[in-house]
DNA sequence: CGGCAGTTTGATGTTACTCAATTTAAGTGG
DNA sequence: CCACTTAAATTGAGTAACATCAAACTGCCG
């Protein structure tokens, strides 16, 4: 009963926050009532800096990205979201979300009552601790983000995003002869890591050349992982 | 008695973190005996990456900075802090830090047992309140920096941080005259930015140029703080 | 076939970096 | 209190990295 009832909309979807919210605790055999599930299309909007809500978002399927959005239009991606992914871990505490939400491709969005999982929390020591890895590594993350924007080339920058990408992709599917799905546009790898969409086409040009890899059709081949790595930062 | 019993080391810092940890519970009138403080002189290490520790650090006097260090020498300083601060909220459910800390003036820190905090936070609302308000705090701040790292020029990141700083020290001093004590070099603020020395004197002096602030033995003196307002995003 | 979004390429401009020298400030010991 | 030393800040000249502007190209879909 306690593990027979998975999360709704993430058939596949029992590790994580989510496994760990769907600890033995009465409720799990009518999810419905406390979790509803909604989709978007690509390039939706999922949340809205503060705007308050009583839910906490999780990514079922599909990509999404969150963002901080300047008043002359300049955006910076922080994050980019795959299935599984709680779409603002400190909105498990805190009623306002400090970054919008996009969704990337189409997708399949969660949303658990605040209240239940904070009721849960306290019965569920796997969950409190769930959350807390969310905490560590939404911190850690956004903290490289900021360490390798502030030292690092366009060159570095990219592979980075890419290695850090590439690795999360690699939890979520099977990966054969170094081909990552790939759903980014060379406009959100722009937004991401603080440069123009023209600077970032040059740089995947000269990728392509030293035979270092290449995307198409939304899928990312990577032909030199070893020199892939040697590029990126904070090894 | 539940109030009466300061955090040993800071005697006047009762509010934030602090405040909520000498909540009512048993162990206040010995907190020596899961508190533990000790000084570092300017400059030296306080924590480091990695590093497992049983203690959650506090800066009870003097300033200090987290930061992420590159294997060739590069550094980004993620976050100046300031007495009452928590060093890393993170540290406080995980056993290691993921950025280093040093101190920038001599300081003076509080180490308290993790084992403790959680311990209290159990029965402590307001300090599971106080923990989610640093969570939440840290990932916005860590946030804006990476968005104003990544999409500003080199004025606009130097009046964020200016901005930035000069509200939190606000809240520590009484300010007079518009005059902050200010113990940073411009080397980092060049870190803190990601830019160099160089080019931050350079800006420094455009702003001293057009009248709008000036440093001067550790004191930062805001000449036009609607003009320094205008330059910084983010608002 | 035409239109559109995304990518690529070229030419040029600007911002910030690098290197190096100079000035200022801050200590230190006589 | 003053020479001496050292760290920090400033200034100048030259350069590299990335941005901007504009045009051409590609693939895709109606």
């Amino acid at each position: 009963m306690n593990s027979a009832s998975p999360c709704v909309g993430c058939p596949n979807r029992l590790a994580g926050f989510c496994g760990a919210l769907f600890g033995a605790y009465p409720g799990n055999e009518n999810p419905a009532a406390w979790q509803r599930v909604f989709p978007v299309r690509a390039g939706g909007q999922i949340a809205t800096r503060n705007q308050p809500s009583g839910d906490v978002l999780v990514l079922c399927t599909g990509w999404a990205f969150r963002y901080l959005q300047f008043a002359d239009g300049r955006r910076q991606i922080l994050q980019f979201l795959l299935p599984g992914d709680v779409l603002s871990p400190t909105s498990i505490s805190a009623e306002t979300y400090f970054a919008s939400a996009k969704a990337l491709t189409e997708v399949m969005v969660s949303g658990f009552s605040r209240d239940e999982i904070r009721a849960r929390s306290t019965a569920l020591p796997a969950l409190r601790s769930a959350i807390a890895n969310c905490h560590f590594a939404e911190a850690r993350e956004l903290a490289e983000l900021a360490a390798v924007m502030g030292q690092c080339s366009a060159e570095e920058r990219i592979a980075f995003l890419l290695l850090h990408l590439i690795r999360r992709i690699a939890v979520h599917n099977v990966i054969r002869e170094n081909r990552y799905p790939f759903p980014l546009r060379q406009q959100h790898i722009a937004d991401a890591v603080g440069l123009t969409p023209v600077h970032v086409s040059r740089v995947f040009g000269l990728l392509r050349g030293r035979g270092i890899l290449s995307v198409a059709e939304g899928v990312l081949n990577v032909a030199d992982m070893g020199e892939l790595e040697q590029l990126g930062p904070l090894k």
